[in-house]
DNA sequence: ATACTTATTGTATATTAAACAATAATAAAA
DNA sequence: TTTTATTATTGTTTAATATACAATAAGTAT
């Protein structure tokens, strides 16, 4: 006998998905709609969902991403789970979600994950019964999101910060492929709020072996052309 | 109505509590014993069991320190959570379960604590239906513990290396009030896998506003006495 | 008195981080 | 075609931090 495709409604994922656009970071949200007595009431959400009876909560997170945005095989990496019971009591987010499992819902534990993506990666944004969209982060740390998820923004946000600040290399999960290094400082600045000095920077990124320069030169831009970096894997 | 002490029997909570000897790190486990078809078996656990419906995690995560051990106001927090489906198939651990808790038990997604506690803390070994006690770390790295158990320790102890790394403060959560500087520097190699240079260590450790001297020396040892140091909470 | 054990302390060198501004390249404007 | 505007690129000096290294002090045990 197979579990597969039973929901466990006691047990869910929920991805921080952050992208950077050269000069801010951005979030990936749900857009919902509630139907409630007195009219339609429009919010946003993390994607996320209850985990299914026999699987592993990695692989929800994969598969639950995936779904929701056509993403595969990404960055994504646990960081805390939430469990406070009133955080599945607000009347609009359980009707949202019996009416979206068609299964009575109690208390739910989430599980927290983040994923990090390049922003230019072709994401499916329309699907059958939901919309995904960026938003910056700055502006989604002041709104009213459902459930909790506010708090583990906040808090996925705090891991990323800490984990790029002993791990450059998932610095590079949220560029593009071809690179200058201002994008890399800024981006970098913009983690671990700080303003690094430019010629210093630049001495920096260049005792890290995996940053390596290209033949090839910034196009578009109506001033001096920087030129353009990859990044190689290393052990 | 009110949900308190009716069980969640999907989610629970593990404490990998560490102690430190002043040679070793060592770590809080249970003993337990199945009865078997063909007799009794004993194996380790660590403390934790399933929440309560309307409990917070964090909450869930003292409460059931201090039932198995009598443990209060300690340094909690919580590192992963662990979610394989496998983790509770055990015939041996499902038994064990159902028969400690009286209800049936299917998938079990657990929520890892870790506690850092003064080994000479009292603690209430002795309990009603269970058995706590003090292990070197190193011997239950290679024990074979109930559930898993095994990963979940070897999680929390990457994750307090990691963050001693990072907020020293934490080392005097495993040290006694009044200690030495040695006790404090093996203590400091024991965590970061490092032999440091005494003469070294020595200046660090003066460069730390929180380790203060008293005006107080080690007792009972056959050799130059040491000084003693206490540490002082600063912001 | 002597041997044994651990505690305590300083200096010189290497590495890393931080502060600081002038010139080069290109596009747009005049 | 010259000038202006904008961003890219590059070195040196100084401060701070980390590392390497061993002799003497203090007390206990024989």
């Amino acid at each position: 006998m197979s579990n597969e495709n039973i929901y466990n409604p006691h047990v869910s994922i929920d991805c921080v998905v952050f992208g950077f656009n050269g000069e801010k970071l951005k979030v990936l949200l749900i857009e919902r709609t509630i139907k409630e007595n007195n009219g339609l009431y429009n919010d946003k959400k993390l994607p996320g969902s209850i985990i299914f009876a026999d699987e592993d909560l990695d692989t929800a997170a994969s598969r639950v991403l995936n779904e929701l945005t056509g993403l595969k095989n990404i960055y994504l990496s646990q960081f805390h789970s939430f469990g406070n019971p009133k955080r599945t009591e607000n009347p609009r987010d359980i009707l949202w979600l019996e009416n979206t499992t068609q299964l009575k819902i109690g208390r739910i534990v989430t599980v927290g994950y983040v994923a990090l993506i390049k922003i230019d990666r072709k994401i499916q944004f329309k699907n059958e019964n939901t919309t995904a969209n960026w938003f910056d982060l700055n502006e989604v740390l002041k709104m009213n999101l459902a459930f909790d998820h506010s708090e583990i923004i906040h808090k996925g946000l705090e891991y990323i910060r800490h984990n790029m600040d002993i791990e450059p290399h998932l610095l590079f999960e949220l560029l593009p492929r071809k690179f200058t290094i201002s994008q890399l400082r800024i981006l970098y600045d913009t983690v671990h709020q700080s303003r690094s000095d430019v010629r210093n920077f630049q001495k920096k990124v260049a005792q890290w072996p995996y940053v390596v320069p290209l033949d090839e030169m910034e196009t578009g831009v109506s001033h001096r052309a920087a030129r353009l970096y990859k990044y190689r894997k290393t052990k």
